[in-house]
DNA sequence: ATTTCCATCGCGAGAACACGCGAGAGAATG
DNA sequence: CATTCTCTCGCGTGTTCTCGCGATGGAAAT
């Protein structure tokens, strides 16, 4: 885990806009002999200017609570900037809206405030070999969302030509385009609708396509 | 994260046909003050034999590669017997589909074999206090599968009316339902409804139903 | 060999929808 | 003050859907 590198110790970045506790990280981090932290700014705005000249960057410690551009807006920029960086978020927020944000920007990690230094300092050499540091807690809030977009299927047996059918109207085909895409007749197409709205319990298209793309079935 | 009990020691149990492994780990476990492993079994049928008129168990190590019923297969099982308890995959099997099995049924988190000892225990711990332990690289392989769930939503900006009928038509409500439902008139839904097939580019409600849920707008 | 399931096809009536072509009111922006 | 958005409402016409009530033939199962 902890590689005693005898090459160059590999660039990180801080972005936090508390002085005492920016200081304190930077201080952690320049004490791993194969870390260095020579870019700590208190904005995402003031970081890019820092380092404008900087070529690369391996790993960003993010806070999320910044004065001006936010750190989930910022992350797209600090790729712009470093397309190859791994972006830890390092805040105190930990409510599901802005954790999801945060990941599905882009962030390779998500740390607490709350965690010890030596977890934070293990996630950046975590990020370095290519993981995803996540603080249990975040990692249990990613599972349970996971879950919620597969709730174990409730046994529903559509048949091959039904399933095929479904997923036909969930590109926006109506019925007598489906009936000429699978040469049958129209009244084909409705036959297989109706027994398809019996087994998902809705009376109309819309319904029957949202069941079966939240349901997994198309 | 470590604490300091008086109470009594939490009942971990433990499944792991490696031998030699599950006595390290047996000992390790109840090295730990708060915690005792009682219960160590080298597969699940034995373990639930050998459980059998144990009434709690708070946590237990499973071992996916065993003899008989495989650990992801056991799961279900576990649970049936222990309703309330967590499971930890612990496992050298990384690959993709195994472990977004482990966690689709209802493992708490997933270790790796290559994890110290010391990992295993905090994950233990973790676990406890309601977390998901999750080895970096088993997490980043989350992530990634999480994002590729929402693609990065292609900048479609509906109203929040918009999106608030995008949702009822997604439960199956019919216009004439939800202009009742929302108490507006019928031509309002529809013209709202309109300017959502605009915006996703689709002619008729279960394209726009399916779209948006699609990318997650509903 | 009879039953069961699946896919196929047909008609008709009434309901729901798609869409063109309007409009007015209020809030926000410039 | 004009513009732009958003939400609201209205009518008419043609299209599409929903559903009741059928049917046939083939394949698989009992």
């Amino acid at each position: 885990m902890s590689p005693s590198s005898k090459s160059a110790p590999r660039q990180i970045g801080l972005i936090e806009d508390h002085q005492d506790y920016r200081r304190v990280l930077q201080q952690a981090i320049n004490s791993s002999p194969h870390l260095i932290c020579q870019h700590a700014a208190s904005s995402v705005e003031a970081f890019l200017a820092e380092t404008a000249t900087i070529p690369k960057m391996e790993v960003i410690l993010l806070d999320l609570n910044l004065p001006g551009v936010h750190g989930v807006t910022g992350i797209p920029m600090l790729f712009q900037r470093f397309p190859d960086t791994r972006i830890l978020v390092l805040t105190v927020y930990d409510h599901k809206p802005v954790v999801l944000e945060a990941l599905a920007a882009g962030a390779s990690g998500y740390l607490l405030k709350a965690d010890r230094l030596d977890t934070i300092l293990r996630g950046i050499d975590e990020a370095l070999s290519g993981g995803a540091p996540l603080n249990s807690h975040i990692a249990r809030m990613i599972l349970t969302t996971f879950n919620a977009v597969r709730p174990a299927a409730p046994e529903i047996d559509l048949t091959d030509r039904e399933r095929e059918i479904l997923s036909l109207l969930a590109k926006g085909l109506i019925k007598k385009e489906i009936a000429d895409q699978l040469s049958v007749s129209y009244h084909t197409v409705d036959t297989h609708v109706r027994n398809i709205y019996g087994k998902l319990k809705v009376h109309n298209l819309s319904g029957a396509v949202a069941k079966a793309i939240q349901l997994g079935l198309a």
